[in-house]
DNA sequence: GTGTAAAATGACAGCGCTGTCAAATATGTT
DNA sequence: AACATATTTGACAGCGCTGTCATTTTACAC
């Protein structure tokens, strides 16, 4: 910054205000600063910004993947919001992993970030405490906590598990199966949904879950679904964690002609940006993935903005089974 | 930091040391430290540490989305390498904007990022020159410059269109389509492959290029599709943009009663996950997306441990034409 | 011309760490 | 016991900005 003032032949401090509040300066001065500014490819150490003022201008984002679409339209909305508050937006990734999310709370927090959203309410203890002694907004989403830590927007994954199973259930069929990639907990919850409709149902519900430890992907979902044919057990219906695996199952379905829905159902979940137009189109349980980053987005600038919300506020987004063609009535 | 000391009972820079560089500090010391720390949910203020250090131990990385599965792998290779080497990774999102990339890379450059990985070559005059003068390796990815700011890895992706165009017309078709969403520059290069192929071939070979000004999605291929159809100008073959339109396509094919490959060959571009299990299983350009990930970590990493590359590496990792299913010779 | 208010600029300290070097303490050797 | 050496701890300045307040300059009214 002595740089450009010296060229500018200015105090630092103008220099200073030039950048961050240009109506105070004279125009002249202004142009000059500018010109010295440019031409020193000058751009302030955010760092020693932040330290002076304390204000970090940026808002941190965990999620558990940037490798697969599920998070897209809510990290849209999230960014959307943000930067139209003029907050910077971090972005980090903990793949899935309880001590990577910690690490990344970590980090954000050394980041003095102002607010924090996370995807999901189960973090190791340490990091509970830490997002717990932070003083700034935490925003908990997708899931919804018995114990929220300040903010929290979601839906009850293992009722939406549950209300699926059922859905399938209703629709005639016994042999449910249940396909997943690594289960992380917002599966995990799902499946116990599954799992307790499925019992509730009676002795001839036998539970069936196909799952291999990989990242999700429309290509996990054919692999899945292959195996479930070479051990010979097709189901009537299948409960697919997520839209990925569903979408694969479909295709690999086709290629070994096995027809979708005559001879089996599938049921996705989250309803991302392809499911309505798969062939045939798939039903799936929808869920708010906009309207969660939305919410949390907005939650989280209104905390900052001074109006605090209840300490914790809680809000249930809901989700609807959308039944497309890729389900129907179970015939003999 | 003072707290922790007090609490600790010993001085602010023990605390420093213990919290960097344990082993310096003895044993007790250490545990009496730790747990202050731990008591008082003590995170290092980082933009102090930067400060004071002039090392931020993070690198940027800019892609235009993040949106969709395009960059997964590419995004996947650069985490694997950076976070095994020590960096912190800062992802931020052009949105496919010149100027929202332009003040991503102040944001990165004010945070004193140690290396900027950005996808594509075209940036803003203001963009370059401050990429050009900051003293950090910049690798510019996915494209081939002709005159690269520094390091530079990709692929020529006009060549790749050119190539992919005459594949088709090889294939004995002529009325050969172009299908694209919102165009990026590499979008646009690619179409000018396409075009110059097509001009190339002979008067007979037409250019017909459907586009629509969104996000590349599978719902968008499909949506792109349908509208060709509308208008009656159902081509023999069709050159998609990426791998998300081509399945797109091949999904209101199948809705609509279009046969692939009978009636109309289908090429993707970027062979992402899904298209070896598409139905049928979709010919493509496949890109190196993890590839050009890693070597451009990789070089970076290089670089930032002292062994310099050259003034102005350039690596060309190629492509590949994979013909699967969904492309077949044209008969009439 | 003088006085008053407003606008523009500057001085200074300090944000919370770390690099460097100095001091204190422990350890080993003869 | 005296000394040399290694280990552990501490003092201090300063990284590059900004908040606060002081000072200078300008504008305007009388």
């Amino acid at each position: 910054m002595d740089d450009v003032a010296k060229l500018a032949d200015v105090s630092a401090i103008t220099v200073s205000r030039a950048l961050r509040n240009p109506d105070v300066v004279s125009p002249e001065l202004r142009k000059r600063i500018n010109a010295a500014v440019h031409k020193l490819a000058y751009v302030p150490n955010l760092a020693a910004s932040r330290l002076a003022s304390s204000r970090s201008h940026s808002v941190g984002i965990i999620v558990p993947t940037l490798y697969n679409v599920i998070f897209a339209e809510y990290l849209r909305a999230l960014h959307e919001v943000f930067l139209n508050s003029g907050f910077q937006v971090v972005v980090v990734n903990s793949r899935y992993s309880q001590s990577e999310e910690e690490q990344a709370i970590r980090t954000l927090l050394g980041q003095r970030v102002e607010a924090i959203i996370i995807v999901g309410v189960d973090h190791t203890p340490m990091a509970r405490h830490l997002l717990t002694q932070s003083k700034i907004p935490v925003i908990e989403t997708f899931e919804l906590a018995d114990n929220p830590i300040h903010i929290n927007i979601g839906l009850s994954q293992a009722k939406a598990g549950r209300d699926a199973t059922q859905f399938l259930i209703d629709l005639g069929h016994r042999k449910i199966g249940f396909v997943v990639g690594q289960q992380d907990i917002r599966a995990a919850a799902r499946l116990a949904g599954y799992l307790e409709a499925m019992g509730k149902a009676g002795p001839e519900y036998q539970p069936m879950v196909t799952s291999l430890p990989q990242h999700s992907s429309i290509a996990l979902g054919s692999t899945l679904l292959a195996s479930l044919v070479n051990r010979g057990e097709i189901p009537e219906a299948l409960f697919c964690n997520d839209d990925n695996l569903a979408m694969g199952a479909i295709m690999k379905c086709r290629e070994i002609g096995i027809k979708v829905p005559e001879e089996i159902s599938i049921l996705g979940f989250h309803d991302l940006e392809f499911a309505a137009c798969a062939s045939p189109p798939l039903s799936t349980v929808a869920t708010r993935l906009y309207e969660i980053g939305k919410l949390a987005a907005e939650a989280a600038v209104k905390e900052l903005s001074g109006r605090r919300l209840a300490v914790s506020t809680q809000i249930d987004v809901g989700y609807e089974i959308v039944t497309r063609q890729s389900t129907r009535r179970h015939h003999d």
